[in-house]
DNA sequence: AATGAATGAGTTTTCATTCAT
DNA sequence: TATGAATGAAAACTCATTCAT
């Protein structure tokens, strides 16, 4: 039940236009065009202090550069943090496209659909919260924008395609909206780690370890497995 | 399969201690004390902007009082914040130990319960954004509390007493963790309204309706009801 | 000829509500209120640099208190400006209402209304650049203001009563309108002010002596006397 | 009384050398030298907001070019606006030397200078404003020219040859200041458009109008008129 | 419990100017 | 002539917090 073509080493994406050591400052010789220093650079400082927490100096320093080049190449911390936001769904819908499961019979690539998107959220803690941050903000950094909506849903279609490939095949029931079990694998994907400071606090069990990522795992792949069984 | 003793008129949950009609600032001849006029203003403050995003400005006018107020009664904004979370946690717990499921066998109960999370949640956007805030900050606001913590998983003792007793009348298969399942019922409860911004510019499709909550509502229901079918 | 009620001693007006010595920065102890401290230095600082020359930071240190301040009092740099303009019309008003001209003859209270028109001007130099920066920027600061406007013009009443009594008395012409009149006497007086400077480079001679005064003031003086003398 | 040969066209003086359709931005492909169309678009801006109001931005947005050209062509912001100075006073003083009055009889001939001048200046608002901004900054920005400056003052010779002239043929008495005769009719025909918009604001009367400019024009007109009359 | 005024440090943003090409 | 990108300094404005009353 283990075998997929995509990326069968366990979890470790690599995040794809992230920066490799930008922790501390930006070296003065950073060879990389600055704005793209800028964006990552303000990608995690959103991260991790919501967009009004985020201050242009903290993210100019990082970046190893100054604020006007922010207004420069941005307009403004709302252009900034929009473009942040492009990049992150950028990064998944790149993500998504590169997903294969077509040479898997479908209850197993559903099953593989599950572990990566389980996968990619649990790597990219960043993304989750920016994502959590642009709710916050009722989503309008990104409404304006032309590459973010409507046809990126790639998932979706993937999800469409499975469904029908696995009802052909007899081993899902019909009648179940891709959109809607897409929500239900995303969701928990996503919660569980957007909401885990509050849970480590309000529940007494520590749900940051490996074995509790398996098991959580398991949960969802199994619950997706029963829902889609046939009676 | 509807019947339920609990709240079965469908879901308009009387927010339990938020304004009646605070939308506009606060009456000048409001009577009560200002302690939780400023808690009121706070939480709808708080939660349409962020943290940071806040101001205590903005608190004090929506509260039909003056800055001094905050800090004589919560010390500091972060106090203020911590405060409202507590509400917030309060409410929560306040609610999880008014269901009642005994009287019902347990599958229906555990539709019922299904419904009653899904229901709170719907009806209360500003605490999704607010526990969201929280996890933004890494929830170190309700670190500290007293009130807030641990023991406070009044879910999960209900859910766990459910499990058992379905296992026991033969209708729930035996081995499911009943904090997993309390997280996956959570989860999609929490992320359709938290990401609801999102994924209205991402897919091409009115997630708001009446209706959409319905089908959702029974996706859930019949994930979970499927999940612990025994096989 | 020279004999009025109105100030004879030739021009010397105390500014009314201006600092007696506020050139250098308010002292610490000035025991005035910080808004009219604020009023006076942007007075000073809007009418030496323009609206956007003049900046907030000179003003505050001038008036001995700090930015916050300004936005506290007057909720922005435009709202400063526009209290400053009101000032500056208010004191003008104040001015004309105390002129007292009914006890001379006809032709000797227009001499000495112009006179008192060209001594005011001559000692508000501020004044006059303050309403030419309100100028360059189309008067939008005070289009707004309440007690700025339409019945001000107490000049132009007093200046139809003095023509009527003339016209009576038989010393004036009929048929004068008393707003041009205004217009041709206060434009003199006006731009031989706020001009200076231009016409110094321009024309070779100084136009800013003593003799250049007087003999100025007699032009005017004389020009309105031939323009209202019956043929 | 009206018969000029000057410009006996009314007033629509075709300005010099301002632009012909230059209310958006300099098209792509204008062909005029970068320098004039810096020149122009200063103009417009310095007019507009005034010398810190301006910004060299917005400047070569509207003329089609970059910021660098500004420094090539003219060193500094400073450097700018002196040129434009220039360019208005040049103006100016080549109109002035284009204004032949030699042709008409005294009277009719300094008639024909007040209509001139007041026509010039309705016909030149934009000028206007500059000049005002220099004098608000003292004139600073022209002190340094070698082309503005000293002798300048065609108009003061012009006018006095024309006094001389009335004085010989006994239509004007003698005594008269060119200089301050000229201060006369140019400060009413600066002041009525300089102040137009404080004025609009004080006085309850559109004077806008064209039946307000001529009577305006007239004013002025009979006022010099009586006022050069011989007793 | 309440207020009006004040403060200090920090925020986003702007702008004249210049460099490398 | 021309340009895209960059810079340093300073601009306007904000905000959590506190003082005197």
């Amino acid at each position: 039940m283990r075998s997929t073509t995509v990326n069968d080493a366990a979890s470790p994406f690599p995040p794809p236009s992230q920066p490799r050591s930008r922790t501390a400052d930006a070296a003065p010789g950073d060879a990389r065009p600055v704005k793209m220093r800028l964006l990552e650079a303000a990608q995690a400082v959103f991260a991790a202090h919501g967009y009004s927490g985020a201050n242009i100096s903290d993210i100019v320093a990082q970046a190893g550069t100054t604020k006007p080049m922010v207004y420069y190449h941005f307009g403004s911390k709302e252009g900034l943090f929009a473009a942040v936001l492009e990049e992150v769904y950028g990064g998944m819908r790149a993500y998504e496209r590169s997903v294969d499961l077509t040479a898997l019979p479908a209850a197993e690539a559903m099953a593989a659909l599950v572990r990566v998107t389980f996968d990619y959220h649990a790597a990219h803690p960043d993304w989750i919260r920016l994502i959590s941050v642009a709710n916050i903000h009722n989503a309008r950094h990104i409404a304006a924008s032309a590459t973010i909506g409507s046809r990126n849903a790639t998932v979706v279609q993937v999800m469409q395609r499975l469904l029908e490939r696995g009802v052909a095949d007899g081993v899902f029931r019909p009648g179940v909206d891709p959109l809607h079990l897409h929500m239900l694998i995303a969701s928990f994907c996503f919660y569980r780690i957007s909401n885990r400071h509050t849970w480590s606090v309000i529940f007494d069990r520590n749900l940051n370890t490996a074995a509790e990522a398996r098991a959580q795992l398991e949960l969802v792949t199994e619950a997706v497995a029963r829902y889609l069984r046939p009676d």
